[in-house]
DNA sequence: TTTGACATTGACGTTACGTCAAGGTGTATA
DNA sequence: TATACACCTTGACGTAACGTCAATGTCAAA
C-alpha cells in the first residue's frame, strides 16, 4: 500500500501542491522518499490526511489542524462542541442572508409592496444611526469598545426569527404612534403605549435599558433630521409626539 | 451629511484600512477629498458601500462585486437568483458538516455506537476507492478528467438527506446479503436483491451504468485485497458470494 | 504648546495554495 | 536505442482581501 504523491492526491481530492505545502508546512510528511527523491505516502499517512481534510472542511486554519491533530493530550470533544456551536451560528447568518436574497427578489418581482422593503432599507439604516447614536464617538470613550462591538454584533447576527419579530414589532410602533397621534395626548394610553412598544424595539439593540438614555435618544429624534424625518413621514409631528411620549413614560416629564 | 473615512467605517462595521482598500481598487471612491488630503463620504457612498457589503456577505469576490454594481444594464434579478442558489447549496454543505461533527461529538461520547462511526470512515474510504477504481490511472485517460471530477464533486456535494438514504441503501445491502449468504445461492431471490440494492448504491456515484462496469467492479472485489477485506469482514467470503450474484446479475454469468 | 485622535501614502505580511520554470526519472514504443 | 511522455523534484513568484507597521501631516482641545 504505497502511493505516489499523485495517487494519494487523487483519492483525496486534493492538489500534488497541496501535498507539497503539507510537507513543507510539516502538516503531513510522507512515510519516505524513494531512492529517486519522490515522496512515499503509506496507509498511515492516508488517513491522516483524512482526518485533516475532515478539519479543514470545517473550516479550521491549517496551524489549528496541525495543533489538534498533534496533542496528544487533545480535548478533541471540546474543540468540536466550540466549532459546532460556530457552525450553528454561521447557519444562522445565513438564514438571515437567505431571507433577505429572498425578500429582495420578491421585492423586484413586485410580489410584496416595494414599499416594504424601503422600510426595510429605512429601518436597518436607523438601527445604525441609533447605535451610532449612542455609542458613536462621545459614547464610544464612555462606554468601552466592547458593547459597541456586542450591539453591532447583535444586529448583525440576528436570526430571521428575530428580525421578523423585530418587524412587527416596528409595525405595531408605527400603528400605535399614528393611533396615539389622533388621540392627540402623549401621555394618553396609546401614547404610553407607543413608548413602551419603542421601550421594546430598543431592547433588541440594548443591552442595558435605561430610562435616561431612552430619554436621550427621544430628545435626539427631534434634534437629529435623520431621526425625525424618519418619523415624521408616518406623520407630520410624529417625531415630537414620540419624544413627549416617551419623556412622560420615562418619568422625565409631567 | 458629509462622513470621514473613520465615521463610515464604523458605520457599516468595515474597517478604514477596507474602505482605503475599495479606493485603491476603484470599487468605492469618495465623493471628494477636502482640503487636508481626506477623503470625504456622502450619503450616496453609505448606500453604495451597503450594496457592496451585502454582496460581499452574500460571498462574491470584490471583482464580481464591482461587476454587478458598475453594470447600468445590470439583470439584478438573475444575479440574485444565481446567488441565492449558491445560499442554498452553501446552507446544505452546512447542514452536512453540522450533522457530520453531531455524529461525531455523539461517537465519542458513546451515545452511538463506535462502529457507526467506524462504518462511516469505511464508506467513505471505499467511495474513493471504487471511484478510484473506475476512474484511476488507465481508466482516467478513457474516460477523461471531466467524469472523474463529476463524481468526485458528486461525493463531496451530498446532502445530509442523500448521504442518510445512501447509508440506509447500505445497510439494506448488508443485511440482505448476509440473508443471502445463509441462502447459500448467488443466482437466488436473496443474492440477485443484494446485486440490485448494489446498482442503486452504485449509481450514487456513477452517472451511466453499464452490466459491464458493474460486473468489472464486481470482479474487482475478490481480485483487490481493499475490497475483499471490506466485504469479507461482514462474513467471510462474501466478496466473491457478491461477485458472483453481480456477475448472474448482469448476465455475464450462468 | 503640547497632546491625542484622526488622516495620508507606502510597503511588507498573511493564508493556502495556483502556476510557471528548469530540470531529473521511469517506461512504453518506434 | 532513441525518444516521447508522464511523472517527480525544488524554487520562486502570483493571488485575494485586507492587517499591520512606519513615517508623516492635520486639527481641536487642554
Amino acid at each position: 500500500m504505497e502511493y505516489s504523491i499523485q495517487k494519494l492526491s487523487q483519492m483525496a481530492g486534493v492538489s500534488s501542491r497541496t501535498l507539497r505545502y503539507y510537507d513543507e508546512i510539516g502538516l503531513l510528511k510522507p512515510a519516505g522518499i524513494n531512492s529517486s527523491g519522490y515522496r512515499v505516502y503509506g496507509k498511515y499517512e492516508l488517513d491522516r490526511l483524512q482526518q485533516i481534510l475532515f478539519y479543514r472542511e470545517l473550516g479550521l486554519s491549517l496551524d489549528g489542524i496541525r495543533e489538534i491533530v498533534a496533542a496528544p493530550d487533545f480535548d478533541g470533544n471540546k474543540a468540536l462542541k466550540e466549532h459546532q456551536a460556530r457552525l450553528l451560528e454561521k447557519r444562522q447568518r445565513l438564514d438571515l442572508l437567505i431571507a433577505n436574497v429572498e425578500k429582495t427578489i420578491a421585492a423586484s418581482e413586485g410580489r410584496i409592496a416595494m414599499q416594504d422593503n424601503e422600510k426595510f432599507e429605512g429601518f436597518k439604516q436607523k438601527m445604525i444611526d441609533d447605535n451610532e447614536k449612542k455609542y458613536g464617538q462621545e459614547a464610544r470613550a464612555k462606554y468601552g469598545d466592547e458593547k459597541v462591538d456586542l450591539a453591532n454584533r447583535k444586529i448583525k447576527g440576528m436570526s430571521k426569527e428575530q428580525y421578523a419579530e423585530l418587524e412587527s414589532l416596528s409595525n405595531s410602533l408605527n400603528d400605535t404612534l399614528k393611533a396615539a397621534l389622533a388621540e392627540g395626548d402623549p401621555g394618553g394610553e396609546l401614547g404610553q403605549k407607543a413608548a413602551r412598544l419603542h421601550r421594546q424595539w430598543l431592547s433588541y439593540f440594548w443591552d442595558d435599558y435605561s430610562p435616561e438614555a431612552h430619554a436621550g435618544l427621544a430628545r435626539m429624534y427631534v434634534a437629529d433630521e435623520r431621526f425625525s424625518e424618519y418619523y415624521d413621514q408616518i406623520q407630520a409631528g410624529a417625531a415630537e409626539f414620540l419624544r413627549d411620549a416617551i419623556l412622560i413614560y420615562t418619568g422625565m416629564k409631567k
